[in-house]
RNA sequence: GCCGGUGUGGCGAAAUUGGCAGACGCACAAGACUUAAAAUCUUGCGAGGAUUAAACCUCAUGUCGGUUCGAGUCCGACCACCGGUACCA
């Protein structure tokens, strides 16, 4: 395809003002605001400039990339453009704008690449980094990239450490609801041995070691959080993990787990998307039901969310780890119950799923008696019942929950009804609402109520009590990996402290060898130097896993180059909205993958609700409205990947069509949030259309000219655009006309109210059509074309800005904060309308009437077209809706 | 299984509050320009029928039904695909 227009030329010599004039550096309240900077210049501010006296803030946020060796990936610019648009158009209409970049880069690859190469991962980061930066930036996104962040920097983990210490150093106080310093704890009086109090100011802190079953995976040589265990495999790689107990650092997310609930309310995300955190906490409301043990006398706790079914209970099942367990095993049973014990100790996640269908068991040879009615319930072990959950044991309702009635099938256990089905539905394996039967004092309730009488009597009779359950887990934080932040936490005499705060950062170890010791030690051990600590105490060896950088890094952002502080309170109050009347609490606006739904997006949550809670920062949400882009699929359909061999390379396509084709195609492919496929055909389609814009605008012969002056003398090529002359039917002095007029207004229109609705696709459309109109145009008045350039400018803005100076003579002129057009109704009203005309609902013909035409008028005309009568021959006229301003309907018979 | 989303031309899609289905673009076809091609410009382009031609008629938004003067849009049932989740009591 012949080259639309000099797009590289344009594109490096745009890209190079913007960065020569600093032209999208965000300002923070105080900061010095040079005069001549075209912000300063828009808003009339210099000098330092307190925050009441900046324009309104608007902080963009696009999700920072892992740097992969793999380079940037087209689905990684879509979200980029959709807010760089944002940004620019926020820009244009006044805002000050925060809109920065940067690297969530400590991970896998670069560990397992520096296992194997002995390479340190820090070379491979910032090869990486480099190669992300410069494809990046050759898109010309106006990032503010004097606040970029590199998590793997020691002056960014620094903070990292820090606010670890914050979580070490606080507990969750449950009458306040807040995170508050672990000094506040109330130690209870009955405690005066020093460790015994120790141990329970260890048990309350946010950042707690635990011995707990973790998900270990051998091959990576590191536990994993169970989030990042998919179908008993992990996440990376999927190599098979086991469970083990390990000492591990947790974090206390459980506590929040209502907070994390609430939150949702008051924060614009898709339903979709506050549905998958909603499922991932998991609430259920119900009871603890505490049953006596028949032989032993000991008391086995259950929950339940269906207490109205307790009169159903014709069995109990322990996780087949329940403490209990040993208890209560009688001699027959012992050994049958030790041998199923370790068999199911053996099973990964991904069995227990697999044999999900297949119930197993064994009867302990222990009864447990039933608080509502005496019975005698036998007592079972089964892997069905998860330890983890709940109390660990279950009362067991067969003819109401699915699996237990599977279970007892299975082992020919009895089956009692309880809840009678409405008409039509059979009650066993019921496990709806409907109405108590065979249960005593709740026999015809409805399930609601009886759940509610149930709780009541079991309080009275204090052998239970309401309960909500939640599914989240606390958060395994600890791996045992190299290429993490180290924890800034000693040991000494098998008790941890902090790391003194003047200390830190905690650097990583210099090491030759990144893999874990052959004790199953992290490789952090390996260092038998940097172990070692004053008074013999010794660091502790594990690190923080990937997510902990990208929990604040939102934060980081606001006062990046801050040596004294994580973030400056001042500036946080100002770009996190609290500061003035009006603003979006919070980021304003977050885009990014669907795959951080809830792993990266409830941790940061949490984190931010602590803070907030301790009061380092001033609202109680990061991200106040949030969208997930779709995946852009291959050109075959299929998810980009390459061993499909269908995997688009940015570059291939910038070097082809340029950035701004690039740009505008990937919001030209559809609405951002759905899932699309590539097709290049259809660059060459917004291509060809940047390049009518150009012709629009440029004069044919003085761009031959130019092409001829390039050929000469290659090294001038830039220099040359300077003989490009307008095109000769542009005016500065025609006034344009009122069909002019209504073309550019309605371009205006359609562009401001699509992009305050994020529809892209729609908004460049409707500028195709202002080009499509003003190419036939034989005048083309210099005001309208300025006005679209201006439109253009957030989608296209390297030949926006470009053709913009050629119009203006202003060629060293940063555009990005020149006015939005606004739109006047007035241009846009039409005098006539063809209206249309239906008969039973099919349109039939249309009348020109006034606009203003009354229904009488508009009656008048439509039963005085040939047409129409023709139609209504012989017939009569049921109804007649007008409709104003839309259409008529005829109803005839 | 459960939760969420999506089904519209050959393709990507539009139709914002129930009011002209298919804007805009791709692909395709014809024409202009050209020695020719590319690029560009113009025109056509849901399917079927009718006509010398045009006007015109019928059908059509996953399927079936409903509400309404009028349904892509609202309601009910179902089907397909995509994403999440899965023994959470």
């Amino acid at each position: 395809m012949r080259k639309q227009y000099p797009f590289d030329l344009i594109e490096s010599r745009r890209q190079r003002l913007w960065e020569e004039t600093k032209a999208f550096q965000a300002w923070n309240p105080g900061q010095e605001i040079p005069a001549e900077h075209p912000f300063a210049l828009r808003h009339a501010l210099s000098g330092p400039v307190p925050a009441s006296q900046l324009p309104p803030k608007y902080y963009i946020l696009d999700m920072f990339p892992y740097p992969s060796g793999a380079g940037l990936h087209v689905g990684h610019p879509e979200g980029y453009t959709a807010t760089d648009i944002l940004a620019r158009y926020k820009r244009a209409r006044g805002f000050n704008v925060l809109h920065p970049m940067g690297w969530d880069a400590f991970g896998l690859p670069a560990e397992q690449y520096a296992i194997k190469t002995g390479q340190h991962p820090r070379v491979t980061t910032e090869a990486n980094i480099h190669n992300f930066k410069r494809q990046i930036q050759s898109l010309g996104f106006s990032y503010d990239w004097s606040r970029e962040v590199d998590t793997t920097d020691p002056g960014y983990f620094q903070w990292t450490q820090w606010i670890f210490l914050r979580l070490y150093g606080s507990w969750y106080n449950p009458k306040t609801r807040r995170a508050e310093p672990i000094d506040s704890l109330p130690i209870p009086e009955s405690m005066d041995d020093a460790s015994e109090r120790d141990a329970y100011v260890d048990q309350h802190r946010l950042a707690f070691v635990a011995e707990a079953p973790v998900n270990w995976c051998p091959e990576l040589g590191t536990v994993l959080a169970n989030e990042e265990v998919v179908d008993g495999k992990s996440e990376v790689g999927g190599f098979p993990v086991v469970r083990k107990p390990m000492r591990q650092w947790m974090l206390r997310i459980t506590a929040f787990a209502e907070k994390l609930l609430e939150g949702l309310d008051d924060i614009e995300w898709s339903d979709s998307l506050k549905e998958m955190q909603r499922n991932w906490i998991g609430r259920s409301e119900g009871a603890e039901v505490t049953f006596e043990a028949a032989e032993s006398g000991s008391q086995i706790t259950v929950f339940t969310t269906r207490p109205d079914t307790l009169f159903g209970a014709t069995y109990m099942v322990l996780a087949p780890e329940h403490a209990l367990v040993d208890e209560l095993v009688s001699a027959e049973q012992r050994e049958e119950v030790a041998a199923y014990r370790e068999q199911a100790s053996r099973k990964s996640d991904l069995e227990r799923t697999e044999l999900a269908k297949d119930k197993t068991g064994v009867f302990i040879g222990a009864h447990a008696i039933n608080p509502v009615n005496q019975e005698r319930i036998p007592v079972w072990i089964a892997d069905y019942v998860l330890a983890t959950y709940g109390t660990g044991a279950i009362m067991a309702v067969p003819a109401h929950d699915a699996r237990d009635l599977a279970f007892a099938e299975k082992f020919q256990l009895p089956v009692i009804k309880v809840v009678q089905a409405p008409e039509g539905q059979d009650s066993i394996g019921f496990t709806g609402a409907g109405t108590s039967v065979n249960s005593g004092f709740l026999n015809g309730l409805p399930t609601d109520e009886a759940k509610e009488t149930m709780i009541q009597w079991l309080e009275a009779q204090q052998c239970g009590r309401r309960q909500i359950n939640y599914k989240l887990r606390d958060w395994l934080f600890s791996r045992q990996r190299f290429w993490g932040e180290p924890f800034p936490i000693l040991w000494k005499d098998g008790q941890h402290q902090a790391v003194p705060e003047a200390e830190l950062p905690v650097l990583p170890p210099s090491l030759k060898d990144y893999k874990p010791t052959a004790d199953g030690e992290p490789p952090l051990a390996r260092a038998t130097d940097w172990l070692k600590h004053e008074q013999g105490a010794k660091r502790e060896t594990n690190t923080m896993p990937q997510w902990a950088g990208s929990c604040w890094y939102y934060l980081r952002y606001i006062d990046a180059s801050n040596a004294n502080y994580f973030c400056d309170p001042e500036a946080e109050s100002y770009w996190m909205g609290t500061r003035a009347e009006g603003a979006t609490p919070g980021v304003d606006l977050y885009v990014g993958g669907t795959e951080h739904a809830v792993l990266h997006l409830l941790y940061a949550r949490f984190w931010h609700k602590v803070l907030h809670d301790l009061g380092l920062t001033s609202c109680s949400e990061p991200f106040y409205k949030l969208v997930n882009q779709g995946l852009i699929l291959g050109e075959d359909g299929q998810k980009m990947s390459k061993s499909r061999g269908n995997v688009v390379n940015p570059d291939d396509i910038v070097s082809a069509y340029g950035a701004d084709a690039f740009r505008l195609y990937e919001m030209f492919m559809g609405p951002l949030e759905m899932s699309k496929p590539w097709n290049t055909k259809g660059v060459e389609g917004v291509y060809r259309f940047l390049g009518r814009v150009w012709r629009l605008i440029v004069d044919e012969e003085s761009e031959v000219a130019m092409e001829q002056e390039i050929s000469l003398d290659a090294s001038r090529a830039e220099a040359s655009l300077s003989l490009l002359k307008l095109h000769r039917s542009i005016s500065g002095t025609a006034e344009p006309s009122a069909e002019q007029l209504k073309v550019l207004h309605q371009c205006i229109k359609k562009v401001t109210e699509d992009l305050e609705a994020m529809r892209f696709n729609t908004a460049i459309s409707a500028m195709m059509v202002f080009v499509n109109e003003a190419t036939n145009w034989e005048v083309r008045p210099l005001s309208c074309l300025r006005s679209f350039l201006v439109l253009l400018q957030p989608f296209a803005p390297h030949l926006a800005e470009e053709l913009h100076g050629l119009l203006t003579g202003q060629n060293h002129e940063v555009i990005a904060y020149h006015p939005w057009p606004a739109y006047d109704e007035a241009h846009l009203v039409e005098k006539t309308l063809s209206m249309p005309v239906q008969i039973n609902g099919k349109l039939r013909d249309r009348v020109e009437v006034a606009l203003d035409a009354d229904r009488e008028a508009i009656q008048a005309m439509v039963l005085a077209s040939e047409k129409v009568r023709s139609y209504l021959d012989g017939k009569e006229i049921k109804k007649l809706i007008v409709v104003p301003g839309k259409l008529v309907n005829l109803v005839v018979k």
